[in-house]
DNA sequence: GATGAAATGTTGCAATTGCAACGATGTCAA
DNA sequence: TTGACATCGTTGCAATTGCAACATTTCATC
């Protein structure tokens, strides 16, 4: 043939993945515009922030686990949070390995100020979905329901950006 | 009050955008792991070989705009894919501003190897969610409905990564 | 048809990120 | 005990990414 076959039945558009990263990115770049434009504070200082609030005093590796950042992005947001006087690192008595992590004052006061933010991010995102917000989010929790989703024979490390 | 004030009302875990970082992460991860392991291709790089099966001949500026990278990621990923021989780059007949991208015989090789993976994939994710599956896609679609998601007055540039 | 403005793609450089190795501490069994 | 091994957090270094400036070409207006 002369003209080189093409595959046009493959549509980025129509591609969940494609159109998932997409959306998150939207999503994240929103928020994120936020706290960065007000408070100088990059998104993985902001869910450093956010756990520690939730959860009081936690180590770098309860973070790691449970917000699924690598440990040394913790631990450099930390060290950037700790300059920056909104938490306090203190070697944990209980086991000398690990470092407590803890809000200050000041960092509670922060969080004063950015929780209502997110709350109001999420009244938006709800109203914006409207009917389609309880679907969406039943979606959501079958993709981070746990069995790792396909191919997780390859590579070793699981804990990965973002 | 003696103990600190918390704020354990906030969680993460109930937090959409960050359910849909994580879901987009994870699924991001589970597909460039099939083409990173077995062509060495990057994220970017899959993205315009992609968008060159779809749509032929096209420039740079095309696929920034309808892949939604920023020109340099897809300046750099066209000349690792013009150096693997996959694609050919060509100033433009009809603009010389222009680069024309197409794929050579080995990029169309290597798409009908890529395509099937990702539409297995995509089914994959389809039998997944199963019912779920419509309600996600509808939440999709109002989240990549134009009106960029509150917040855009702050900072200029709207092209970002992913 | 000249001249200033806009568009296109590339690239130098600085910032960010990620890997891997490390020091320090803790655990466990011989 | 002590020695081998695992865990925790940090950091040096290399790779990647992103900004901004640039050369080239085209467009618009006079």
């Amino acid at each position: 043939m002369a003209a080189p076959k093409q595959f046009p039945e493959f549509d980025l558009d129509t591609f969940t993945p494609y159109r998932l990263a997409a959306a998150a990115r939207r999503t994240s770049e929103a928020l994120a515009r936020q706290y960065r434009h007000r408070f100088g504070i990059s998104v993985a200082e902001w869910r450093v922030l956010v756990h520690l609030a939730h959860s009081g005093v936690v180590s770098v590796r309860d973070i790691e686990a449970r917000v699924s950042m690598p440990k040394y992005e913790v631990s450099r947001a930390a060290t950037a949070l700790e300059a920056a006087g909104y938490i306090a690192k203190a070697t944990s008595a209980a086991d000398r390995r690990l470092v407590d992590l803890s809000l200050t004052d000041t960092g509670r006061a922060l969080m004063q100020q950015i929780l209502p933010l997110a709350r109001a991010f999420q009244a938006e995102i709800e109203t914006r979905l409207g009917s389609a917000f309880a679907g969406f989010e039943a979606g959501l929790d079958k993709l981070l329901a746990e069995p790792e989703t396909a191919g997780a024979e390859y590579d070793t490390d699981r804990s990965k950006r973002l």
